[in-house]
DNA sequence: CTCGATGCAAAAGATTTGCACCCGA
DNA sequence: TCGGGTGCAAATCTTTTGCATCGAG
């Protein structure tokens, strides 16, 4: 894979980020004359092909974030976005399911959504 | 609410189908002069705000069910798109997160992907 | 009769793609 | 050098919205 000026900067980014990041997120955070969104889409695909970033569909959008050691999920909040990140603990689950529906599974995605303290508040 | 003939007749469809239906399905599955897009869409999400409905984002497209006595999820094969029902058993971790995190928990989407038995041989 | 429901067309938002040009290994 | 990577613009796909008209209660 080629190291190129725009994908060090897209995994730059994403190392830095303390939350999951949309393709638009990304690109606004970089100069315009930097990249290009397709560019920055293109570059997300290859790195979730790679395994080196993890994806998680949310209120429409699609958001990225390093595959960290530990697999995880996050929960949002529907007044003020924030997203907090939340243990998996379906391995078993998953086990199950290979099982007895003789499934090869590859991956899940879970999201829990509610109201943070602060916007139930308001 | 309103019973129109146009919900009766996604209201029908859902009860029918034997898998979470997406609204161009529903749209695609009725005579079209019978109802609009854009009315499917807007059924979809009043039955959603009535709790008539359950919804689940999967590939890139929001799929909709009827909301029965016993909350679920689904597994989907990558392969072929058949849709096998799974239990939820995450009320417990739904309870720890709203505790260990004051958030006022009001659902959760979750969705397994992998290859069934038939397009693992292929 | 009245107001919510619908149809239609247009817009919005996310993502993908074709193609010519560019640049990293 | 040369094949993969990128920019740009246009296309695609899903979903939403404004507005005039319709019809269930």
């Amino acid at each position: 894979m080629r190291m190129t000026s725009q994908r060090k900067q897209i995994l730059n980014l994403l190392k830095l980020a303390k939350r999951p990041l949309s393709a638009e997120m990304i690109y606004e955070q970089l100069p315009h004359d930097a990249l290009n969104l397709s560019t920055v889409y293109r570059t997300l695909d290859l790195f979730f092909k790679e395994k080196m970033v993890a994806k998680s569909f949310m209120q429409q959008t699609t958001y990225y974030y390093l595959n960290e050691e530990k697999h995880h999920h996050y929960m949002i909040c529907l007044g003020c976005q924030k997203m907090i990140e939340i243990a998996c603990h379906l391995d078993d689950m998953e086990k199950d399911l290979a099982d007895k529906h003789h499934f090869d599974i590859k991956y899940h995605d879970m999201t829990v959504y509610g109201y943070c303290q602060a916007c139930q508040n308001k």
